[in-house]
DNA sequence: AACATAATGTTGACGGTGACAATATTGACT
DNA sequence: AGTCAATATTGTCACCGTCAACATTATGTT
């Protein structure tokens, strides 16, 4: 009849953060509560707290992972593709776009800077080495004078977290998001990068 | 030493909208709770019950408030702007752009889609009245052929969405967001229009 | 091997929240 | 005057994050 077989768990912070991603996709940040992952874990409601010091600690955690999750798959991306400049620019836009529409829930916790730690390092490391990569894409001399690489890359980044934020939020209607029968966001990247060749 | 007149208050309704949006403005959304507001009001807890269903309806009442605003705001920027086409979109953008950055906590709420009744008809009403402006000022022979109105909408409304929300969460550092010392965002317009005359 | 200490887990409590039910008071209409 | 709907109160429940006190086990030193 006993269902625990040891009183120390052995992994227990790798099976929580498992069960916060678990019920992070399924219903979202709200969802993931601290008594909630140590349900799903069979352990005590304050068990977490050895792993993790509050909720923002276990969500940065999660963070962390998704972060270098989403770094990898651009890195994968770029590693196999095109050469032209312009097309590894939009190789670098289509990636973080089908992230976002592949785990809407990680995407969104992703920038919920609200619930996450601001100080941690392992954060910032990996977030900068995203935007890193993005620049690295980029010379200033395949733009129209005057821009900086910085201004275009904020403004391919925010052109793409713009849309897919709508779209996850719900904001944009299933028919606007359909052109020609393709996705919308081809179109909208196309009509973007034409600035690279003015 | 009776501190309540009436036992009836009268406008509980206007009384708790208003100490929503105090605490909204100051403390973002996650401190709006129906205990807050209805201590603000001296009031007890389960009073707003009468005016709001739950908190998401409370929400939603804000975000009408707030999309209302918005309109406002864009209406008349617009109605004492230029009127070269080129120019007025970029009135819409700025206004778009500059309500976030005045109104952080608002602007953040107005998306929160997970948190607002998805089937308010005002709310429904405000928002596409909003998007219809945009689109007023747009002809489809304004822009290079192959990208519909709708298209070069929906990338302008991205473009300054995700700017702004990466602003307001802090993703871009200081001194990214200047260049020249002008704001990265005039920059930013700037160099996408320039696909109006491409 | 014995012990000390750190790591890890449990139990119980506190205050906060949204929501609901039961009740009290008041306003408005007939 | 009497009735009913609107509105406010009190009390309760389950959930949450967090803390404190305590129990158990792993680890490393002597």
């Amino acid at each position: 009849m006993k269902t625990k077989k040891t009183y120390h768990h052995g992994n227990l912070r790798e099976v929580l953060l498992n069960a916060a991603l678990e019920i992070l996709d399924s219903s979202g940040v709200e969802a993931v509560s601290i008594r909630a992952i140590a349900r799903m874990a069979n352990v005590s409601h304050a068990a977490p707290a050895n792993h993790f010091a509050d909720r923002r600690a276990l969500l940065t955690a999660i963070s962390v992972l998704i972060f270098k999750q989403l770094a990898t798959t651009i890195d994968t991306a770029l590693a196999s593709g095109p050469a032209a400049r312009k097309k590894r620019i939009k190789v670098f836009a289509d990636s973080l776009l089908e992230f976002g529409l592949n785990y809407p829930h990680r995407y969104k916790l992703m920038w919920r800077r609200d619930l996450l730690d601001d100080d941690d390092l392992e954060l910032q490391q990996t977030m900068d080495g995203i935007y890193a990569a993005l620049l690295a894409e980029l010379s200033s001399n395949s733009f129209p004078s005057n821009y900086s690489s910085d201004t275009f890359a904020i403004a391919l980044w925010s052109l793409v977290h713009g849309y897919v934020s709508m779209r996850l939020d719900g904001n944009f209607e299933a028919r606007q998001d359909e052109i020609s029968g393709q996705p919308r966001h081809h179109a909208m990247l196309d009509l973007f990068l034409q600035v690279v060749d003015c």
